[in-house]
Order: structure tokens, then sequence, then C-alpha cells
DNA sequence: ACTCACACCATACGTTTCGGACTATAGTCG
DNA sequence: CGACTATAGTCCGAAACGTATGGTGTGAGT
């Protein structure tokens, strides 16, 4: 019974599992793809590593398969399940963190050609507006094919993806936002 | 010479000291915490590995004092102007990233207490209106303050914060919203 | 003029994560 | 039965993480 340092992924875990009554990664893998992974991106190679750390504090219980495939199945237990409560229970949240290639490029859009910005405005609207998709379709889902909570954050990925399509589509669309490249304040240099 | 493969960090680097004719990792860390650095999260040690690791392999030139704090001034090279240019000229961009640890855990709040997300809509609230003030500031600036292409960027930054700030307002406000906590194994749900 | 405190600036370094390539097993179809 | 495809799981070197920590300039107070 070790003691480990709990990440966000160890609570995805914990939460993932006590959902289901129980899990493979694999089982883990799937569901996550398409809920809670829209959100907090990470390798999926994590979810067959995190469960056994989480085995090892005492917060899953594994059961192994002694034939086949060998598959792994864990449980939460009831310490597990205290330590996901102190976690939902625990007010704050830690820091929101973004990575958007989009955005990144987009902000030095002025040292590019003007068709560049036009291009990548393009590109980008394209791939919200599928996101967009996906997640209407996931929306368009039975009640009681997701719990509420998961709901909600659908709702949020919606409203992000709206703003985002429409930001990107009156990029592509309004030459005016969009000026010519303005060369740096720098006369002398190699 | 050597050759290296360029990150996003790199395009941010080059970018950030083409824009300004010359800077020292510092003068980097600076002027990349209010711009860009707010949809692009990454450590500021990297601006101190990145720039060097650029000048091996010829993309930046690198000047460096030789009394009291050492300073190491970086400005960009023909080379380094081709490989941005290179990048703002390719249409692709790369998955973006999201990690928001207020979504993650309103995410699993079906198995707290209805008290937790409220508790949480709150907070995440008072967050989001922060840095929705955050922006507003910026966006108050001169036009001249900063290029056109970060202003975009500014804009949906703050349909954005936006679009967040309402949402968890309106969680905090409407306990409809919010349903009692579901054991896992139940099929019946409201 | 001195010095002390604090803000500015820079880097080192042990640990964790990344992410993709690779392997193995199961199911399917001709 | 054999070949092909989808499913399931693992590995590992490279890169990023993020904080601890230690210099350096500066100016306020005496």
């Amino acid at each position: 019974m070790e003691e480990i340092a709990l990440t966000p992924v160890s609570y995805l875990v914990l939460g993932e599992v006590a959902r289901h009554g129980s899990a493979t990664p694999y089982d883990l893998k799937v569901s996550v793809a398409q809920s809670v992974g829209n959100f907090w991106s990470f390798p999926h190679a994590q979810l067959y590593k995190e469960p056994p750390r989480l085995a090892a504090a005492g917060l899953l219980r594994e059961e192994r398969e002694e034939t086949g495939r060998r598959r792994r199945t864990f449980r939460i237990t009831d310490d597990g399940r205290r330590a996901l409560a102190a976690w939902l229970a625990a007010g704050d949240s830690g820091r929101t963190e973004l990575r958007d290639p989009g955005l990144l490029k987009l902000a030095f859009s002025d040292l590019g050609q003007p068709g560049d910005a036009v291009r990548l405005a393009r590109g980008q609207a394209v791939a919200h507006r599928a996101q967009l998709e996906v997640y209407r379709q996931l929306a368009a889902l039975p009640a009681d094919a997701m719990p509420w909570s998961l709901r909600r954050t659908l709702e949020l990925g919606l409203g992000y993806e709206r703003i985002a399509a429409e930001f990107w589509e009156r990029l592509a669309a309004d030459p005016g936002l969009i000026r010519a490249a303005a060369p740096p304040p720098d006369p002398a240099d190699a």
C-alpha cells in the first residue's frame, strides 16, 4: 500500500471506474475518447499505467484473467471512493491549460503573407465545424445515455466550438480583419 | 549547424524574436506571458532552452554580454525567417489540446454531493470572470499596442471566456441543472 | 557613501509525461 | 483453413515539466 500523488488523470480513472462499476484499461480508453477526453488530453498509454498504480495504493482492486488476453479488470475500493469524494468536494481545481496551434499561428500571421491567414482560417473553420458536429451527435443521444454532469460539459464544449467556428469563418470571409505583413522594426540584421 | 525538429514552441520563439527585432529569454518570458502564452501554455524555462537550440541550428543568432549578467540576446537569421514563413504558409496546424480541471471535475460531479457542483461552479465563474477582465484590459489598449493578428486572437479569447463565465454562472444559479448523486449501477435516470 | 533588502533574471536537474511504434490476440470472411 | 482486419496492450527513448535555487542590479534609508 504505497503513498502516491494523485493527478487529474488519477481522478479521471477513479471516476470512470466508479461510474461503470468495473473497467479494463481498454474500456477506459474507449469511453474516455468520446467523453472526458475532449477536455482533458493525454496519451492513451496512461490508461494502462495509471490503474495498476492506483491499485498499488489501494484505491482500486485488480482482477486479472488467467487465460487468453489476461485482461485486467479494475473496481474501485472504499478508499478509492473516499479519495474521489474528497477531490469532488474540494473547491479548487488548478489552472486550465490550452494549446491551440491554430491560434498560435494566427498570432504570428502578421509576419507572413496575407493569404496565409486566410488559408489558416478556412482550415480552422472546417475543423471546428467538424468538432461541433461531433458534439451535436453526442448531445442528440437519449437522456439516459450519459449522466447529467457529462451532458453539462458537452454543453460548454458546444458553446466553445460554436464560438470558434463563427470566429474563423468571419476571419476567412472578411479581408478587412487581415492586414498586410508588417516588417519588424529592425534595420540592421542578418 | 545541427538538424533539429521544430516544435510549436520553436515557432513561438522565432515569431516573437522576429517581431521584436531582438530579445533576451527574459524579454520573451515577459511578452509571452500576456500574449501568446494565454493559449499556448508551457513552463518559462523553455524560453531559456529553446533559443540556444535554435541558434545551434542557425535559425537565430546569439550575442552575449561579456559582463555582469551576461545576458544573451537573440536575433533572427534569414534561415530563421524562412522557417517561420514556411510554417505560416503551411495550412495544417496540429491538434488542439485542452486541459480544464474544472470541466473534468464537473464531468464526475454526479458521483459527489450536489453541493460540490454548486461550489465548483461558483469558483469557476469567478475565475473566468477574472480572466475575462484581463482580456478586456488588454483589448482596451490602443490600436498600435499590438499587431492586428494578436488582437484577433484576443477576440476569440474574449469569446471563450464570456461563454465560460456565463455557463458557470448559469450552473451556479440554477439548481435544476444539477441533480442528486446517482450511484453507478442504477439504470433509472431523470 | 554604504549596505541591506528586494525585485529582476537565469539555469540546473530529478521526475514525469509524451506519443508513436510495435506486438499480440480475437474475430471475420472467402 | 488461411488471410485479413479490428481489438487490445506494451515499451521506451526523447522531451517537457516545473520548481528550487542562486546569482545580479538598484535604490531607499541612514
